[in-house]
RNA sequence: GCGCAGGUGUCAGAGUGGUCAAAUGAAGGAGACUGUAAAUCUCCCGCCUAUACGGCUACGAAGGUUCGAAUCCUUCCCUGCGCA
């Protein structure tokens, strides 16, 4: 089980400073978790992971399930002794992929409208390459095409065999281009499948149940009553958030406001660093993204003077570090043009040292929020 | 000197009479990425421009054959290997 203690409510915003203690330990709130998806922060060892100030991952479910599946993690210990990471740690449910590998993947987009494409998604469609029934989803997994089923019954089993400190319900986490009518009709689907998962559950873990709607504000807003009524330890906030920053803040006002205060709410892939201030002045209390990380891969380093492209020529001249003020031992022992040099020739030592870079980046950034929370100044 | 192989865009390397500014890589350039099918993906990459199924210049050099040549012929230059 978890628990969490709200230290001081900001005046100014709906923002909160909070300690969520689970087994595997304590959690800062408001925190950034970083993406575990696999069982690994990608090119990071657990130990680099943990000195980048990385205080709680999140793993999925569905990912794991696929490869090595729960059986053989179970037969291990569990994650944290399979994985030997040994703070806290969430399983998504797999609710994103019914997006990603479905219609997102289809409209090739993701849950962040970029541009208006003329694509809507009308109440009754499918996306082709899964099918949303009423208990679960027919996959195909995107590893060898073998059809699989996963519903909340099956999301939580998983789960429970993964053993993370925190899971999730399953939900359906929306298009930016699904219609009124889709959406109203997915967010029962949704809430279905949050009693399920709810009545599935047996072990010890705590639960999360996810918020969605869109966005559109009586979805949102009926979304986060209905699952904010339910005995839930914590809630995400899941699907799309709009085409611009203030709509986000927006949409996370009317869930936020209606969903229990004393607990812990996390924001479902989100974000950029500007994201973060917005997301908790607006009541989150933990978010994740793959961003830190992802970029980091393609060769993008975080910084406080905006995103550096360490695969361009002109960084080979450089003999900054990624960033001047940054304490990391990344900036603390390399330059930029080093970093320039093992990205461009594919060394995997770039992505490793990028990847610690913006994870210390963004904890750092986050640590910082938390300070202004504390002397009130957000 | 003789014999053989070969000289293609920044590089490597296809192409052996028209559909060739020339496959494919690489390098180079620009962009994307928000609960990770992502060490991935997209676009540009001879020059000019009104950016178009446009014009120009190009496949070692110079001539030639042909309606048409990177592709065939002649000579020359150069490179690699082998033999003297």
């Amino acid at each position: 089980m978890i628990s969490f203690k709200i230290l001081k409510k900001s005046k100014k915003s709906r923002a909160r400073l909070g300690v969520l203690k689970t087994p595997h330990g304590e959690v800062q709130t408001p925190a950034f978790v970083p993406v575990a998806t696999l069982g690994a922060v990608k090119a990071l060892t657990f130990d680099s992971a943990r000195r980048t100030g990385a205080q709680l991952l999140i793993s999925n479910t569905f990912h794991l399930h696929l490869r090595p599946g729960e059986q053989i993690i179970k037969k291990m210990g569990g994650l944290h002794k399979f994985t030997s990471w040994d703070r806290p740690l969430m399983t998504d449910s797999g609710g994103f992929q019914v997006f990603s590998l479905g219609f997102g993947g289809e409209h090739g987009m993701g849950k962040i409208l970029k541009e208006k494409s003329g694509l809507q998604i009308k109440k009754g469609d499918q996306p082709k390459t899964i099918k949303i029934r009423e208990n679960g989803v027919e996959f195909r997994s995107p590893i060898n095409g073998e059809k699989l089923f996963i519903g909340p019954k099956e999301s939580i089993k998983i789960q429970e065999s993964l053993g993370a400190d925190i899971i999730y319900a399953f939900d359906e986490c929306t298009s930016p281009v699904a219609d009124y009518e889709y959406t109203k009709k997915s967010i029962e689907t949704t809430h279905r499948w949050a009693k399920e998962s709810l009545k599935h559950h047996k072990s010890k873990q705590a639960i999360y149940g996810v918020v969605q709607g869109g966005r559109f504000k009586d979805l949102r807003i009926e979304s986060a009553k209905f699952i904010g009524a339910l005995p839930f330890d914590g809630f995400g906030i899941g699907g799309e958030f709009g085409d611009d920053k203030k709509a986000m803040s927006q949409m996370l006002s009317w869930v936020v406001d209606n969903l229990p205060e004393e607990k812990p709410r996390h924001l479902l892939g989100i974000g950029y660093l500007e994201d973060m201030i917005p997301a908790i002045k607006s009541g989150v209390d933990t978010f994740d993204c793959i961003v830190p990380t992802r970029f980091a891969r393609h060769g993008i380093a975080f910084t406080r003077t905006g995103r550096l492209d360490l695969s361009k020529t002109i960084f080979l001249k450089d003999k900054n570090p990624l960033d001047k003020k940054c304490k990391c031992e990344v900036c603390k022992t390399h330059t930029r043009s080093y970093i320039s040099h093992l990205f461009r020739a594919k060394e995997i030592n770039a992505m490793e040292l990028l990847t610690f870079h913006n994870l210390y980046y963004f904890n750092e950034y986050v640590g910082e929020i938390r300070k202004l929370i504390k002397s009130g100044k957000i």
